[in-house]
DNA sequence: TTTTTCTGTTGATATATGTCAACTAATAAT
DNA sequence: ATTATTAGTTGACATATATCAACAGAAAAA
């Protein structure tokens, strides 16, 4: 999903440089830091952001109470909690910074303005939400078919960025399995290559 | 995700009753049995479907080239390989009829000409993208964080109906475990219930 | 720097789920 | 109705992964 944001402009501006120019207006920023939470449980995301610098985690509570992870975001990555944003209701899924982290955002209202006024901007937005499901499908077909070991080699395969930056401890959480079965299966990796 | 269409040809009818004339021109209709397949693994999903009657499945192969559900779908879903469909691309996933099947579907290029056309129609065609984005990902997350038992008690709080129609072989498959192990799930709520 | 906290590793053991095989029940084909 | 095929059940055993505990290394805080 690597720099996204540049691709979508790109293609705004197809359409018009007004709706850049209002986007741009729309866009503020903000600097957080490591830790910080930019969406807590039970809020209603009323933001889109867009990373600059910095790595967040998305996480969800199971049935126990226990926090596991959903996905991680980068630099380049568009991160939002679709249900809740789109929908405007309180979220199951918390977004928390695992880095200092460089954001832009868009609130949902000034995002909604600019769709309903452009079209261009909902062909986008619909286009968007296409790609973003494909890439969902994507890792849903690979955590009900694989092994923990496929489940990594496929990470590493198609998302090495989020090997090398995610600590260990939070990859095993995503993968639905323990930080030691983990490590163990890095060893394997480390004998081979 | 019951009768959908109903919903959407409820919006549709805000924007005008041309949309609705125009898509009804769209709509063919076709009936198929039980193991004929709706879309062939390899092949480009040339249209969108509606059930009338009847069920089918989802399926991709795995990495050792065995076969595993993806989804199901009922009378009222709306039935496509969503990333080979808007990308007319080859598809991974196949869809295969249950039982005996009574279809509604519209082409590719018959929905985007209708989605060019008329606005009402885009927004209608984002909104169910971000619905389906939404049911990918909570199913996600079940399977992520969940044992055998809570991923077979999700299914039946949630999709009744597919625990009801669907063979067990195939829920298994699906919920990627062994049609044996579910059996044995399945004793031990036979029992307390 | 020193201490504390967080992250990752390793071993021993427990548990959940898979595999294989044999069988029964249900469904489809003749 | 009879046979053949497919779907589901059960048991014995194998394997993958979890759990618990102890420790080592790295990062953050004092």
């Amino acid at each position: 999903m690597n720099n996204y944001l540049y691709e979508i402009v790109n293609e705004l501006r197809n359409g018009s440089d007004e709706i850049i120019d209002e986007l741009q207006n729309c866009l503020k920023q903000t600097s957080l830091k490591k830790g910080e939470k930019l969406l807590a449980l039970n809020a209603v995301c009323k933001n889109l952001w867009f990373i600059k610098k910095g790595t967040v985690r998305h996480y969800v509570l199971s049935t126990k109470g226990k926090e596991f992870n959903t996905w991680f975001s980068l630099e380049g990555d568009i991160v939002v909690a679709v249900k809740s944003f789109f929908e405007q209701t309180p979220t199951r899924e918390g977004i928390e910074l695992l880095e200092d982290c460089e954001l832009l955002y868009i609130s949902y209202s000034d995002l909604q303005k600019i769709i309903a006024k452009y079209r261009k901007a909902e062909t986008v937005s619909r286009k968007m939400m296409e790609r973003y499901y494909i890439l969902l499908e994507e890792r849903l077909y690979v955590m009900q078919s694989s092994t923990a070991i496929e489940k990594y080699e496929y990470m590493m395969h198609t998302y090495p960025e989020i090997i090398r930056r995610i600590p260990q401890n939070h990859i095993a959480s995503y993968l639905g399995i323990t930080k030691e079965t983990l490590s163990r299966i890095r060893k394997k990796f480390a004998v081979n290559y």
